[in-house]
DNA sequence: TTTGCTGCAAATAGTTTGCAGAGAC
DNA sequence: GTCTCTGCAAACTATTTGCAGCAAA
């Protein structure tokens, strides 16, 4: 329920690109890295700003088209968002809850112990065949709590 | 819990419209009074299509300003997603969990008896002062479930 | 050698904005 | 009469796509 050992999510994207006969390319090994340990669950751009680093070249399609595939494999979690800027956990690919601050859009796992899995009532109640779902809480973390100066 | 009564809805845009200083024009009326029903969490684009009959000449861009303005007035909640086509809910303003086909788009309102608020839990896990929060349940309706056919 | 990948630039689509005329009050 | 609103079209921005050259296997 923690943190997974993102080298284990790592060979295991590794895994899923080969069994599906995609290239290793280096761009795409280190897109998989950062996203088996998804630190602070990256949005596109920030990956690409750390792999400029390694890879002068490289392009903001590589990543778009690098991350897509490994959501294709089921390999990443799209956290979505209406104003853009999706974010990404490949560390956690299931669905769960996030805390997101408003202000420095910093998005955290909190550790819920008493989360019964609302599925089985929400299907009933609706009628519905449950595929998925999403939990987002929006709020203000202790950081920006702290420094309430102005925006 | 269930379904807020429309006219009661209506009145309290309008009023909110008044407080504001903002004029009573045709159009906003007509926008008000379809997100005071909401039925179906309308999109942009529905509101559109149905306000054309009675207004031929009416913008989408009208339609986009009116909404934010009763979002800025905080009488409807946005349903905001990645792909686009946000949808609204003007009947039920507040916070509240959604199931969504994601083969025709229907949103309901599923009605959950047992549903305690998490909001408090999260809090304390994350540390966080929560402000508002998002749970979309997504899945196949029982029309869709049915109709089994091809997409 | 073959096939898929990358980088660049152009295209896309939902939403927002500038502006001039129209309308609420 | 004043000031906001509307309608139109252009702008905006995150994301996607076409294409030619390049690299993995």
């Amino acid at each position: 329920m923690t943190h997974n050992d993102p080298q284990k999510r790592y060979d295991t994207i590794i895994r899923k690109f080969r069994e599906n006969n995609h290239k290793l390319t280096p761009q795409r090994l280190a897109v998989a890295r950062i996203l088996a340990k998804s630190e602070g669950h990256p949005g596109v751009e920030s990956i690409y700003e750390q792999l400029k680093e390694d890879f002068p070249t490289m392009s903001l399609a590589t990543v778009y088209r690098n991350v897509m595939l490994i959501k294709s494999l089921g390999e990443v979690l799209e956290l979505g968002f209406p104003e853009g800027g999706n974010r990404y956990d490949g560390n956690k690919p299931y669905p769960h809850p996030h805390v997101i601050c408003v202000r420095c859009k910093k998005i955290i796992d909190p550790n819920l112990t008493g989360l019964q899995d609302l599925t089985q009532e929400v299907a009933a109640a609706s009628g519905f065949k449950i595929l998925t779902h999403r939990m987002d809480f929006f709020g203000l973390c202790e950081e920006c709590l702290s420094s309430q100066d102005a925006d």
